[in-house]
DNA sequence: ATTGCTATTGCAAATGATTATCATTAGCAT
DNA sequence: ATGCTAATGATAATCATTTGCAATAGCAAT
């Protein structure tokens, strides 16, 4: 697309193929890919592309806002482009499914508790982990 | 303390002074050490502890939900011991700093949508990440 | 107390995730 | 088309965590 062109040229950054291969993969992967899925699928694409360049490239897109670095309870993180609608993300503990749920955070939440605290927010991140509707039953 | 012996015996795991130890530095740490800053001062007190038992020991005192793992935006995670309130945690991505609040969850975060979702919770995770007041002054 | 079973430990090596180095390649302003 | 320099690929380095295994030590039964 060609608004990420835009605003990678506006940061003074090049706009490569590998770069825009990148971003459609987590365009595409509806929000929940970590970075070996991203390197995995964009291979098949550009074969000579590089682990390195993938990890280069989501630090890069996260520092433009491009996409959202998510934290699951895992060793490793999770990317989905910069979202339009505010959601946050239901994470099953047995398949690893991710299931989004949109949620207005409360005024209370969003300018009390930083005013208290001396804070000034980025971002606010709500994991809910537990079980899906497949797997709860599967459970012993 | 003899609460974690007996939750410890009753799950049929023994007592051992690495977890006592372990256990101790985490109460003490004020909720958000990580496992390496764990090992560094465990082994101030007992010099031949290896980190594979920091590790194992935090592993098992998740699953017997004494303690629970917290996922800043890093790429290791930090622990606290099973709060008795409900708070979460505020993170400054300049300092590293650590403060937690107080919030209740909405009816609707507990309830409403995971039935929507046909979701069984576990446990929820809140986390807001920006600058302290000590930070935001000094960032350019 | 002593004994015996076996969970747990320490150590070292293995694995997984991410970052750094550096010579080569390729955007993009001119 | 040209030149400057950011970005890439490949590999090695680093950080985080897990695993295998022989030695050790809880703890239940004597």
């Amino acid at each position: 697309m060609t608004t990420s062109r835009v605003k990678l040229n506006n940061a003074g950054k090049r706009f490569t193929h590998q770069r825009a291969l990148i971003m459609d993969i987590i365009r595409q992967g509806q929000g929940h890919l970590d970075a070996d899925e991203i390197f995995r699928r964009a291979r098949e694409k550009e074969s000579r592309l590089s682990l390195s360049t993938v990890y280069r490239t989501l630090q890069m897109m996260k520092e433009l806002e491009l996409v959202d670095e998510l934290h699951f309870s895992e060793n490793h993180h999770h990317y989905e482009v910069k979202p339009t609608k505010e959601h946050y993300h239901l994470v099953c503990l047995g398949c690893g499914r991710v299931i989004e749920f949109s949620y207005p955070l409360s005024r209370y939440l969003k300018k009390e508790v930083p005013e208290l605290k001396g804070f000034d927010i980025d971002e606010t991140e709500i994991r809910v982990a537990g079980y899906c509707n497949l797997c709860r039953r599967t459970r012993r």
